[in-house]
DNA sequence: ACGCAATACTTCGTGGTACGATGTATTACA
DNA sequence: TGTAATACATCGTACCACGAAGTATTGCGT
């Protein structure tokens, strides 16, 4: 899928897939694959910028003698989801101006 | 309406406003703007990447003592317009994937 | 006659962002 | 022993929306 089409998507993309319950960067690409092919670098790039922004917070804890980064969702990144809920009306009124058909089909005349 | 939500929609939403005769940089945006606030600045870097990838043509012609230029769309264009149809539908299953409720309201449990 | 809004196009700089490449380090399994 | 999978991090590049500012003409009101 185009890169460009992309942003914008992602951000909220990376929080549904935390909004359930916590989870950390390996496990957020694997879930969102099925959906968007999302790199590693650009995953850890939103992390870090949901953070800054509040949306998530994070807590470090070893897992198998590993050390892992669980990300949790605030009250911030929901509203952020809602957020987003409202601007798709937008969208979707862009997407059908595009995809509509040209005056004479509109009308009915062949 | 957030910019990073713009990409990769403006181009086809421009594209989209040529599809049924050809227009010009003013009333383009006149004619998007019920449906995405788009800046000159920004239209006319769209319209200059769109005629370098050969989506559509452009001619000058004077109209009112003032020269013009009229962007009339390629079968390149069309064509581009088609494919993000399809590209639509992966966008919504992304859609889906960001506002799916939880897994108990799933499954129906209360 | 004068000013100002509308029309019409152009250029520049900035900030945001997706992603490939690359690196580090540990666990699991053949 | 080595190789894939797990897990996180950083850097550089290219792309793009947009505000700001500029140029130039038409048309309307006073």
């Amino acid at each position: 899928m185009d890169a460009q089409l992309k942003r914008g998507i992602l951000d909220v993309c990376v929080l549904a897939a935390i909004k359930d319950g916590e989870s950390y960067g390996y496990k957020i690409i694997k879930d969102v694959k099925p959906y968007v092919e999302l790199s590693e670098s650009t995953l850890y790039t939103i992390l870090k910028r949901l953070e800054t922004a509040g949306m998530l917070t994070v807590r470090t804890a070893e897992h198998g003698g590993r050390l892992r980064k669980y990300y949790q969702i605030t009250g911030e990144g929901l509203w952020r989801l809602a957020e987003f809920r409202k601007e798709w009306e937008e969208v979707m009124s862009i997407y059908r101006f595009v995809t509509k058909e040209g005056a004479y089909e509109e009308t009915g005349i062949s």
